[in-house]
Parts: structure tokens; sequence; C-alpha cells
DNA sequence: GCCATGAATCAGTTACCCTAATACCAGGAA
DNA sequence: TTCCTGGTATTAGGGTAACTGATTCATGGC
């Protein structure tokens, strides 16, 4: 039996269906029918009753899963435990990260993580999004930092910051004595700068103004946020840009930062950063260490459309068990 | 990953032995090595110290195997409970069983069962040896009751009774007042009636005796014991048969049932019988019960090179984890 | 009746795991 | 040393399980 598969029924039962439990095992949904199926063969029981909708555990299924949750925890505990037991030192951690990650932020992270495992050695490479799942897969980084992943066969992602979105404008603009959030459908018409077609975030971006109705004046592209600072500092227009990166710029007077109104049923427009590594492959102990110091330490509460059901394990010791978390993906999806 | 590989891991380590770990979930010596190899790189840890020989376990490697063989278990237990909760009524037990089972001991079994489990069918079907395997592989037959039964990738296979093998002569044999066992060298030239080559009873004989030196004459040959008996009876010779299938004609004194001795450190000559069933496909819960009941009532005290090694767990409620046992197979090997 | 939603099924492909054969390696004997 | 022996690692190749994408089917709402 795999664990794999345990582990996908846990989810099925946990999300009440086999579409978002296949999603948090990065599999489709008839893999997860499939796998669920398969299970109930070798045991020879029926643990879904799927004659009525939606359908419902049988008492076999509640057995069952509650056997399976602790299973598979209890065996990611034991991975865990002896991957601690390795020792780090002397190993090095290979990190691709997009540019806007936060310079100061990640060195911040750096330093800590040396003094916590002496011995160990991090090399920092900054590139393109759409290098790192290429890199990471052909093995040439063990660690990526992205923002919008999405998980693949061979790629785990663990979600790790979710950064507001805040409007940006020169400090002369009309919208920079804002005292009250600015709603996106206030941008209609407005000179607009944003982000290379191509770049998940534009898409992103571009799906968020069109829910809205706003249409925007696009007046310039870059392919990164520090080009498009500059764009606004020099008049241009305005941007949307995660208010993490602002903060040097609002500090100094050469930008103004205002926050992005929503509507009440509405999640708020987010940039979810991710760790990516690859999936079902050794990382070596540094590595390991590494992410499990990020997550402490950047992991916000845990988010998802699945958290609730899991929050008391995830909750203290463990920055939220991302493992067996739906590939975070589109925002507009995720419940805050 | 795969629990069966788990498994294997685990079993490795109790025989300190690959191969012996590979025998004893019936794969081969190079997929055992492939498992744990797989295991260590999913883990990114070494848990075997291949250096020197005989290997150890690393420290990771301990800590991993403990671990790993709660979760086994738990799992094995899970599984277990699962079945147990489901009505075995209603379900019919197919059953294919070699003649010389003992008739009268299995309908005890079958009256038994039918008590126990009110709803429920039995079907049983007598044949030849070589068939139950077939049948049991076409989903023909749910269990089977065979002697000198192997594993192969779809059967499983759990010790059941080992008989113990005798002489049999007719009364007014030479042997028939013997009052002690009779060394297997005694039969060095006599009349011997045999069973058909091709049968496994027929090559385990052979090797024994070629083992002890003795060159009988053979006069005769038959495909059942029953028809061996009859030879028997009517003088042709003597023959070596499992003594519980000589009591009823002990009992009318038309036979003589004379004990084999043996060496000292030699295994008795045993004719090991099985219970067989599917390997990973669902037994309805009435055939379940059915193996349950029967190794509740028939089974021996656990044998077997690893037997030592678990025997506080198999010990009192479970008549003996035999799904994690070594398939009994050759009785030369096996240590009573 | 109809449609919408979500799961099951199907066909085709991929990737994995197994076996068999063979190479390798450590330890012991000559 | 060299050979030998028992046991494990490696390799190639075949069979099969498991995945994906497309389609069909069932249920509940209209």
């Amino acid at each position: 039996m795999h664990l794999e598969a345990l582990n996908i029924f846990c989810d099925v039962v946990r999300h009440q269906s086999f579409s978002r439990g296949a999603l948090a095992n990065s599999v489709s949904q008839s893999a997860a029918s499939q796998a669920v199926r398969q299970i109930e063969r070798r045991l020879g029981a029926q643990l879904i009753d799927r004659s009525r909708r939606p359908w419902q555990l049988t008492p076999e299924g509640k057995l069952f899963f509650q056997g399976c949750q602790e299973i598979v925890d209890r065996y990611h505990e034991l991975e865990e435990a002896v991957q601690r037991r390795q020792d780090p030192s002397g190993y090095t951690v290979r990190l691709a990260s997009i540019y806007s990650v936060g310079l100061h932020d990640l060195s911040q992270y750096v330093d800590r993580f040396r003094e916590a495992v002496p011995g160990s050695h991090v090399d920092i490479e900054y590139m393109h999004p759409d290098e790192i799942p290429t890199r990471i897969q052909n093995d040439q980084s063990d660690v990526g930092l992205l923002a919008f992943a999405t998980p693949g066969r061979d790629l785990t992602v663990v979600p790790w910051q979710r950064q507001a979105m805040a409007v940006a404008c020169p400090p002369g603009h009309r919208f920079a004595d804002r005292t009250t959030a600015i709603g996106p459908w206030e941008l209609t018409g407005t000179a607009f700068v944003t982000f290379d077609r191509g770049l998940p975030v534009r898409r992103e971006l571009d799906r968020y103004l069109r829910r809205h109705g706003t249409e925007v004046d696009v007046v310039a592209e870059f392919d990164t946020i520090e080009n498009i600072k500059q764009a606004v500092e020099d008049g241009a227009g305005v941007a949307i840009l995660p208010e993490p990166t602002l903060r040097r710029e609002v500090e100094r007077q050469t930008l103004v930062a205002v926050p992005l109104g929503k509507l009440d049923d509405e999640a708020p427009f987010v940039r979810p950063l991710s760790i990516v590594h690859r999936r079902r492959r050794r990382l070596n102990p540094a590595v390991t260490e590494f992410i499990r110091l990020l997550r402490l330490n950047g992991a916000e509460p845990a988010a998802g459309a699945d958290a609730d059901t899991r929050a008391k394990r995830a909750a203290a010791t463990r920055p939220g068990s991302a493992r067996r978390r739906a590939g975070q993906g589109e925002p507009a999806t995720a419940t805050p």
C-alpha cells in the first residue's frame, strides 16, 4: 500500500471532495478516485458511500480514516526525526530566488541560519521566476523562493509568506494623500505601470482588475519590481505592488503606498511567496534545516481551505504541516 | 512510500540479512536491496552501514527501524479492524482443498464456522494440489488448503499445521511390532509405496531419503494418500505418510504407524499444511473470518527463522502474524 | 423534463518495481 | 599475496501499476 494513497484518502475526507483532495496532493481527480477505489478494493470494504450526494464516510471509512491520519502523521514525523538527527554541517544550501523576495530579509535569514548551523554554506542566486522550477528539477539548486508557484510532479510547494498588495504612487499624485484604502475600481483610466506579460504575477494582476471591472491605462511594462518602482517614482503612473517591497521607498519618501481596498466577501489580494524544492528526493540535512528555519520565521498562520481541520496539530510546534496542504496557487481560491 | 518497502526494511533488520528479509516478503534479494536503497534515497539518510561485514544499522537506521515497525504494525491492525467490522453473513467461502487434509477435521471446522457466522455458506471442493494455486489466482476459489505450498507473486501462504510423518506398514510387517522410532536409514532395500513423481511431497520425500543415504525399493506410485494406504494394506510395502492421515486405519487396526526417528540436530520430517489465498485482493468478510478460525484452531506454535524476534507480539491474541512470516517452504530449513 | 456539478470510467502513456544474471566486496584460508 | 566463499550491489529488461486527459455517468437543483 502506498502511503501517498493513504494521504490522498485522508485529504479527500478532510475536504469532503475528491477533486480538492486530489489538488492537495498535486494529482488529478482521476488519480484520487482510483487511489481511493484501490484502497477499498484491497481492504475489501466500502469506505465511502457514494449513493447519495454529498457522499459520506461509511462506519468502516470513519474507522479507517482515523487510523490513516495517525499512520501518515507518524510516518512523516519519523521522516523528520531521522532528518533532524543528521548533521547538517559541511553541506551547502543552493538557493534560487526571485529578485524581489527582499534582499534584506533574505540575508537576515541566511545569517541566522549560518549561526544555527556553523559548518554550512549558503549560495544565493537571483534569477527570473521561470528559471527556478527548472533549476530545481535539474538539481542545480536545492531550494527556490518564488511567487505564485504551482506544484508539479516533481516539485513540492510550501506556502511561506502572503504579501499584501498596495497601490504605489509618487508623493505628488492624487492618491498620495488618501487616508483610506483605494478600491481597485478607482484605478479605471489611470496611467498604470505593470509587470511584463508572461509573468505569473501579471496574469494574477490582470485577472484581479478584470474581476473588478477595472480598465487601467498601461503605460509601461517591466520584468522586475525595481524597474516598476523607478518608473512610478519618475511619474509614469501608479502600480500595484507587494507592500513589503515598497518599505524602503516609503521610508525615503520617494514613494507612497496606499492599501488596496476590498469588498467584504472577497479575499485580499496578496502575493503568495513559496518555498519550493524537489519532491521525493533526498534534501541534504542543511537544506532541511534551512527550510525549517525559513518556515519558523516566515510562515503566517495556516491559510487554505483545509487549515481548520488540522489547525490544532499544526498550531504550535510545527509551522503548519504544509506538506499536506493544497498548493496555494490562485489567490482567488485561497481563503485567508 | 510503499508500506511493503517499509516492511521489507524491517524484516531485513530483524533477520540481519537482505536475502532472508527478502525471503520473508516473497521477493528477490535484489528487490530487497533496491527497496532499502530507495528508502535511504528518499530519506536522504544512510540507514545501514555496509562498510563492514556484517553490516550494522546506523543511528538513523535504528531510529527509523523502531518507528517503521510501529507504523507497519499499526497499519495491519487497522486493516484487520476494518475487516472485523464487516458483516460476514451472506457471503460464501469457496474452499479448495487437497484430498488428504482430513475430511473429518475439515468438516468440524466448517461446522464450527457456520455456527459462528450464521448467514454464511461454505463450498468445499477437493482437487489435485497443482490445481489449487491456479484456481485461487483465477478467483475461482477464495481459500486453499495444501501441502508444501510456495508463496508466489499473487499468492499468500499462511502456515497452518505441521503433520509429523510416520512409517505405515501392514500389521504383519517386521516393523509392526517396533516400540521405538524407525530411522529412515533402516528403510534401505525395503519395498516402498510412494507418491507420484511431480507431486511436491514426492520431491520432499526423495530429498529426505537421499539426505539419509536411504535407497528404497519403490514398488508403486500413487497420486493420493488413500491409494497408497490401500496398497500398504494389501502388503505391497511400507510408506511414509502424515501421521494424522493414518489415524482411522490405526484404530481399525488395518495399518500400523511407527514414528520416524531422527538425528539429534535434525528437524523432524513434517508435512507442512498451509492456508493459501490471493495476495493484495479483497477477501470477503466471511473468508477473513474463516481463515481466522482455521488459524485459531489449527496453528501450531510459531515456527520459522524469524519467529523469535516477534514472538512477544504474536503470542497471545493473534495466532502468529504469519502475514509477515517467511513462506514455510522447505521443511529442511524450518526450525521447529 | 433540463442543466450543472462532481465523480467514475476509459484509453493511452509513463514510470516504477520486480526478476534474473552478473559484478562486486569483505573476510577467511592456503 | 591469491584464491575462495557467502552475501550484497548493480544492471538490463519486461510487466504492471498508476497517472493524465477525455469522456461518460449519476445526482440534485431548476
